[in-house]
DNA sequence: GGAGTAATGGACATAACTGTCCAGAGGCGC
DNA sequence: GCGCCTCTGGACAGTTATGTCCATTACTCC
């Protein structure tokens, strides 16, 4: 592991970031009741003490689980509506960016954090308040594109909408079958069709930095 | 409560049915991991060996609540699916009924139900039959009406996607708001606008069996 | 009204987990 | 090379589950 070479000193076995991925991990895949800092423990070889050496509690490490998916994939959203776009068309197929590629949005940990919302208000009202910032970027996209508010609002949650429907489906489509129908989206979502040139650096871009998973 | 004058004989405080209700009902507002016998037996002011004479054990009552799933929702589709229509457009509507309605398909139980599939192989294998039970008998509805097999399997496919990213959103739109959609989904699904009568038909339905809560 | 029986309650054993306390390991700085 | 300071391990206590055993209740049938 690389952790090693950023150990700060003494007699360290694992890191605070070590107990934050080994958590984010299990909620990813098994949701946040499974976050047991016992399991965690054994997971990393250490002991149980160690952990409260880190954090307070367990409820202190859910909360920054919670941070970092509130700063990540609302960001990754953010810093692709802002790239600069020459068309309405471009713009939203360099947010679709965010979607496919390696710069990619997390949705199991998406699925995960929205799953565990259902059953913690407080974690509701940070999903609440991360929707409606994604849903302002997207609807700035179509803003500067010369949308009119409203119009701009209700085509940011057509796409949003259908995307988190899309994850929430776990699908699994081939690269190739997404992309195919990429175009038809682009049209779907701006009443524009891509031009042939944007719709191939985007397939392109999609293509370099696919993981072989299917996201 | 209703269920007194079922009772069958004896010392009896509560039946089976009253432990798969409250099971039920977990399940669905809190997820599988919650639904616990302690949790339960004091929810049913009894003791928790009263459990042990209705179940096995716990696993037992879960997959009773998983047919009671298997049974209700996928049903309630197939049976929307097979009732008769003149035009593709009034088989749709009809379709849509179960998503509106009383006579509802339960959208919560469903995603507790997948939830659960996430992390379960057992359950994971009935929900995809249960899946492509629901995608047939949507077919066939493309299929009565003219549609090519591949064709009516596309569109069956698009139709209950959406449906299911419908309600992944939790929109909780109100029903006006919905109904108002109605005319665009079914042309969008059929490639043929449903006629007025048709339409009237189906919201006069929606409108008499809305149960208050937006389902 | 007594026997039989369906259902219940309470005690017991066990497991998994959380959090606390404190002794001790081991590298670092002087 | 000695203490310091950071981090770790292990023991302890408390909570919440599950499942088992058996005595007891209270109704039904005879």
């Amino acid at each position: 592991m690389e952790t090693a070479a950023l150990k700060p000193a003494g007699n360290v076995k694992v890191t605070r970031d070590d107990w934050l991925a080994a958590a984010m991990a299990v909620l990813v895949d098994a949701g946040v009741e499974q976050v047991k800092i016992l399991t965690l423990s054994e997971r990393l070889g250490v002991s149980r003490s160690s952990f409260y050496w880190y954090f307070e509690d367990r409820q202190h490490l859910l909360d920054d689980l919670l941070d970092v998916w509130n700063r990540s994939n609302t960001g990754v959203i953010q810093h692709h509506c802002a790239m600069p776009s020459a068309t309405i068309a471009e713009a939203v197929l360099n947010l679709f960016r965010c979607f496919v590629g390696v710069d990619a949005f997390d949705h199991r940990l998406d699925f995960a954090i929205r799953e565990w919302a259902r059953r913690s208000v407080d974690v509701r009202r940070v999903v609440d308040e991360a929707d409606a910032a994604r849903l302002a970027a997207i609807a700035q996209i179509y803003a500067r594109h010369g949308f009119a508010a409203v119009e701009a609002d209700t085509r940011a949650r057509i796409l949003y909408y259908m995307q988190i429907g899309y994850y929430a489906m776990e699908l699994n489509e081939p690269l190739d079958e997404r992309l195919g129908r990429v175009g038809g989206y682009v049209a779907g979502f701006t009443g524009v069709p891509a031009t042939s040139d944007e719709l191939d650096a985007f397939i392109a871009h999609a293509r370099t930095s696919d993981t072989g998973e299917t996201p």
